[in-house]
DNA sequence: GATGAATGAGTGTTCATTCAT
DNA sequence: TATGAATGAACACTCATTCAT
């Protein structure tokens, strides 16, 4: 027997799943809140007590589904201790799995016209974690000193357009190819 | 004087530049015909002379417009006798300007729901040709032999995204990086 | 410590007060029972304990808080003894009181678009009223005879009309002007 | 056959003509916008072809169908030559019948809570010509001197209040009771 | 070729009302 | 007694589309 207030937030999930389903499937702006509703099983107005407005709806979305706090612990996880090569394989077969998981979220990044600055957010808080863990590689001496900064773009890009565009990214590969002496 | 066949065409390109301003902006699902005839200094109705739908407009757009054609033109050039590396930087650097020249039509890409095959052939393609190249210049024993499959998808990701999201790529930075002992 | 049933009266009366603010700020059918609640502090679902709509609560309203009864207390009191201009004058002043009072109830009269009926009656009952205490002051030959209806009609209507668009009659000038010979 | 310019003009007047009756009848707030169009016989979205939304069409309907002009006629008319009393006497018969005329734009002044000010303006430019008469003849010694302002208000006031009462006003008596001396 | 009047289905949103808790 | 989750119908307004002119 659920409380209210345990009622209520279930209520709250359930509508943002709905959402990032249909948000997915029909693009923000091809989605209608009749849509959303109808996915969550609830009247259009219903919506409007969870939430303001769809736009609101869509910002707390991508606020609270975001996975960047996901995609932080990953990347500032204590590995120290491991070989370089090995943890960034991993880190990528991770993040590969991440946008997976959350391909629906990818969508809605894409679809969403205001939603742009987040979405270069993301990516470039994606590409600051893995560059100053290069660094501290390189610093350690165990990377060949080389542009951090571009090879972290170069790793994040080449897995997130990977999934973009359905057409899945070797990391092992990967690593091999940009730290190719590292054998 | 333009003959009647002219105008037509010339309206119908107008259109179209019109389209793919209006889209960008306000992406496929968020632009009305309205606001495109309006773009082009026309009535709505007229829109309907040279186009069945609103998504026929788009499907055209996406056809006409894409810029595969000149990506190939650019890849498939006659480079045999130059070193690879140069080839490569050049190469990329002209990519990144396709790409910045035809921002528009990658906002629409992104945007247009039913659009996702036609972008993930763009990108498919655009790896594709580069993978051809670089493969080339592995048999010829220029490049050292390695995965040139992923080597492709990797630079033409970083490029895509590095415009995607508003951060330019390096791309000097890019090749010595991904090649470093071709120095 | 309040009984049940004072508790219940308390708080219809409290209704019934935010009802008739909310109503005379944004018309009848401009409010919502949302906001009447929230001007009462409670949950638009208590409303209905209370009132079994909002249109029973609109004519409750119209019929508890009409200031009819003090109109006529006002025009009833014995004042057989005093010179009828200064009564007059006394009582077209304390009707245009009245109606200051109940500026709110007047909005609610006039927006209420079923309420023309109450509108009439409570004017044709003020011009009864005050047309009652003419005649018996012409019978007593203390007024000269003259058509008391219209003038009940004229004193009536000028207060009232002065209230409703914001500009105060001087009541002493109005009476002077009507009665110029009991000078 | 009509022209289109034609054509389309008709449909406006017809549209405001249809406003007219429709918030006279339910009140400004009371009428949806579907109401209006299917007592004009069309669709509510030809409604926006005409007026940018129902608020401006409100506004449109107070600034071009107020009778204030015709009220100006009206008084501004030469009649110097003729008796004070007779011309006020068919002054507010004129007004009586405008007002019966305009008894739905009456309607929508008095529910369109935010008219208000245009009301006032109404009545207060009608208290003032009404004046301006008035005192016109007082000058020419014509009436006695007296409350021109006072007077002004009264007339106005008793009639409007006896149009928007139901209950008509004898104007021969009113004019009689305000300017006994004159017979 | 081009216009713009007109439509019907849709949009996001609000509202009066009900009822389990 | 009082709440607040939930609904269904309505709202003002927009849109893609058609067609007589």
């Amino acid at each position: 027997m659920k409380t209210r207030r345990e009622q209520a937030e279930w209520r709250r999930e359930q509508l943002l799943d709905a959402a990032l389903r249909v948000f997915a499937g029909k693009g923000v702006d091809g989605a209608s809140v009749k849509d959303i509703a109808q996915a969550a099983g609830v009247t259009p107005g219903l919506l409007y007590r969870y939430f303001d407005s769809k736009e609101a709806l869509v910002e707390t979305l991508l606020a609270e589904r975001g996975f960047l706090p996901r995609l932080r612990e990953l990347l500032t996880a204590d590995n120290r201790a491991r070989p370089a090569v090995e943890v960034l394989t991993e880190l990528l077969g991770a993040f590969d799995g991440l946008l997976a998981d959350n391909a629906d979220l990818m969508a809605v990044f894409f679809s969403a016209t205001q939603a742009r600055a987040a979405l270069a957010d993301l990516v470039s808080e994606g590409q600051r974690l893995i560059g100053d863990f290069l660094a501290a590689r390189v610093a350690a001496g165990e990377l060949r000193p080389h542009d951090t900064a571009t090879a972290a773009k170069t790793l994040f890009a080449t897995v997130a357009v990977g999934r973009r565009t359905g057409s899945a990214v070797d990391v092992a590969h990967l690593v091999e190819l940009l730290f190719p002496c590292e054998r």
